[in-house]
DNA sequence: CCGGGAATGTCAACAAGACTGACGTAGTTT
DNA sequence: AAACTACGTCAGTCTTGTTGACATTCCCGG
């Protein structure tokens, strides 16, 4: 039996103990989530900057600096600092704006989407783990509470950036 | 080829670009979780790292430092700086062990207890909204695949509290 | 064509929050 | 008495974020 926390359809009894519940979920979860591209950087001069970096890039090849610090959501200057590295690295390289010269759209060398693809899978093999274990109708679950989470500004750019789904 | 799409009995259609969906989803999903207490930290001496120890100490009154710091994973002079500021301004108080001496309970005082329903009263709002948005089978399927994405001993961390073992 | 503003880079200074390493002190266990 | 544990602290480093100020290059509207 054990109906106890949500109604099997219509009401959800929302106690602060399970809200609580969620927020340490959140909490522990996120650090598995970062812990395998962590563990990958650290010794490299990268850290969790370059990899968010990185993935972005990845993901939007041809994005412009700005497209970048909005998504990112931190200072140019600090963003400068991780583009810069990745630059002199020869991880990132940027070409100069076609119809606007001032931009700098960003792509990821051939040296730059080999780490992405380290990075990347040791991520995607952790959250593939998970959907396994969860199965699907957790999945979708899983995803529609986290957009429910977002800010609705962040949640436009990540829905923005979706190709299948409104 | 083809074949990384389906689980064991489910329908488990797992593409790089789906993973890639959820990954992104964590990433901003996080930003809008942390942003709340931020923003009512933010001018207060305090930051997350204070929010997180007001929270687990809320949590289980009369936890040791050794159980935080395990807690939190980061290391006792880091813990240590955030403790002493919330000691100093009344946040927390620290009970001298009853059987081991040398450990130090902690507890919040009022103040600190005021903090802390402010911090989570702002936080559950969103989760709440994000539960109800969402609905009770989401829900569930959000917590299953966030432990699941859990590092096993963090996993165990987060489920000995639920049900209390040793 | 000129000037405003946008996109970008860069210098400098600073802060939070993590880290390591070393050392000290009180209390507990063997 | 020695060894180990729980905790605190000093000192230094690193990453990643912040503000503020200023320069350059370029687009576009008047």
């Amino acid at each position: 039996m054990a109906e106890n926390a949500s109604g099997s359809e219509g009401l959800l009894f929302l106690t602060d103990e399970q809200l609580r519940k969620g927020i340490e979920a959140m909490f522990f979860a996120y650090r598995g989530f970062t812990a395998d591209p962590d563990r990958i950087l650290e010794g490299m001069d990268y850290g969790r900057a370059h990899h968010r970096a990185i993935h972005f890039i990845n993901r939007s090849p041809g994005l412009t600096v700005s497209n970048l610090l909005t998504l990112l959501g931190v200072t140019k200057q600090s963003l400068n600092r991780v583009l810069r590295t990745l630059f002199e690295d020869g991880l990132v390289e940027a070409r100069v704006g076609k119809t606007d010269k001032r931009e700098r759209r960003l792509h990821l060398t051939e040296k730059g989407a080999a780490l992405e693809r380290a990075l990347s899978d040791a991520q995607r093999a952790r959250m593939r783990a998970a959907y396994r274990a969860a199965g699907p109708q957790a999945v979708q679950g899983f995803r529609t509470v986290l957009e429910a989470m977002m800010d609705p500004e962040l949640r436009r750019q990540y829905l923005g950036l979706r190709e299948d789904a409104p």
